[in-house]
DNA sequence: AATAAAGTTTAGGTAAATCTAAATAAAACG
DNA sequence: CGTTTTATTTAGATTTACCTAAACTTTATT
């Protein structure tokens, strides 16, 4: 199937949605997913269904057929691959990756993307701890993982992050949490669900609810 | 400036034939050029001299402005470092990249195409023998090199390929010829300008003028 | 159940990048 | 130099991906 930049980025943010709620995706919120409007939403779904990728009755939201799903895989293994390559290869930051997969996912080359898997010795992680589909589209768990927000061990380790915003990323940075960055939980203010945090070395500091809601973690 | 993707091919292709005779670029020929039709070139040439990329009166062809050039210079850079980067690090044969860098080209990061350029060891030709333009835009003399065709010393070395075609690419492939590739002049035919080679320890073939003048060399 | 609110779709429009066919200008030719 | 040929532009459509405003459905609330 030859699909469009426009039409790629709609079954990705559709796969996306469908993982956090496995309900039908409703145009509104797939509509603030791609910063877009929900009359555009509704056109490009019919023109979605046309092509066989998603399920979609009027008023009854969508869902990604099968097909639907190989197709979002492949993008997001072009997707994070090259997140692997920018941060390994070319030596950037994580927060500086997303913008740039974005565009370089929609280089539709099955040759180029497992050359390049191969190339970077076929990670199955992204820097963002987001796991690589293989080149079948078989893929590590999506995401079970607890946030920091729910945990409850008193030491813990930085999996995953579930938010690619530059900003956020960037406070991380400040604050040193990485990937398998090593927490210490001081304490859990229940007031407002801010956290005091400390990193071995280093003064302790605090973070909001929705930070920690970010920070994907396992007990060590 | 922001570019669309056909706006940086019409750029990139005014720059190509502008490089080939130093007359304006007519109308026609960029129409060849980029597989398009006639009138879709003027309605692109009065979009692109708005923006102030190239001079353009209607009738009168077409030419870069300065900013035009350094636009063009700079698409150039990143097609030859990802041509370079698909042959030296994902292991690509020459005939496969140039339609590969034709897509990736267009992600206009310059942070990325300078760490992509450091981490190729700031390459200075591309696979196919073409001078990559460093980060002001300066590029080594873009090809006065003498084709087979018209050069008259029997040892020659292969510096360049004149057409990125796949068809002929995998024809000096089958032949044994790249760059590098050092060749003698065994007979130059008259009556069709076809030229008999040999290279060492392999059977002499013939090549059509058609080839010959898409082989740059220079005298060994 | 009736009404209000929220969510979704339709109608109608715009901008980019293309096209074909017709009109016009420039160049080449006898 | 006038005429034919070639090159170029204009006029008018089409497709894709958006948009706003209005209409319509679904859902929530009295
Ligand atoms: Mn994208
Ligand atoms: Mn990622
Ligand atoms: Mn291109
Ligand atoms: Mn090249």
């Amino acid at each position: 199937m030859n699909l469009s930049i426009a039409e790629e980025n709609y079954i990705k943010s559709i796969y996306k949605l469908e993982e956090d709620s496995p309900d039908s995706v409703t145009t509104n919120a797939l509509a603030a997913e791609l910063d877009t409007k929900p009359a555009s939403v509704t056109d490009m779904a019919k023109k979605l269904k046309e092509k066989k990728l998603i399920d979609y009755e009027k008023y009854q939201g969508i869902n990604l057929t099968a097909e639907g799903k190989k197709t979002a895989l492949q993008i997001i293994r072009r997707h994070r691959l090259w997140e692997c390559f920018l941060v390994n290869k070319l030596a950037f930051s994580w927060e500086e990756v997303h913008e740039l997969a974005e565009e370089l996912e929609h280089v539709r080359s099955e040759k180029l993307t497992n050359r390049l898997s191969e190339f970077l010795g076929n990670p199955t992680t992204d820097p963002h701890g987001d796991p690589i589909p293989d080149a079948h589209g078989k893929m590590g768990k999506p995401r079970i993982q607890t946030s920091l927000h729910k945990a409850r061990a008193k030491r813990l380790e930085v999996v995953a992050v579930s938010d690619r915003s530059t900003a956020l990323l960037e406070f991380l940075n400040a604050k040193g949490i990485r990937l398998g960055t090593q927490l210490d939980v001081i304490e859990r203010y229940e007031f407002d669900n801010s956290i005091e945090l400390k990193i071995k070395n280093q003064p302790a500091f605090t973070i909001s609810e929705q930070v920690s809601k970010s920070i994907m973690v396992k007990p060590i």
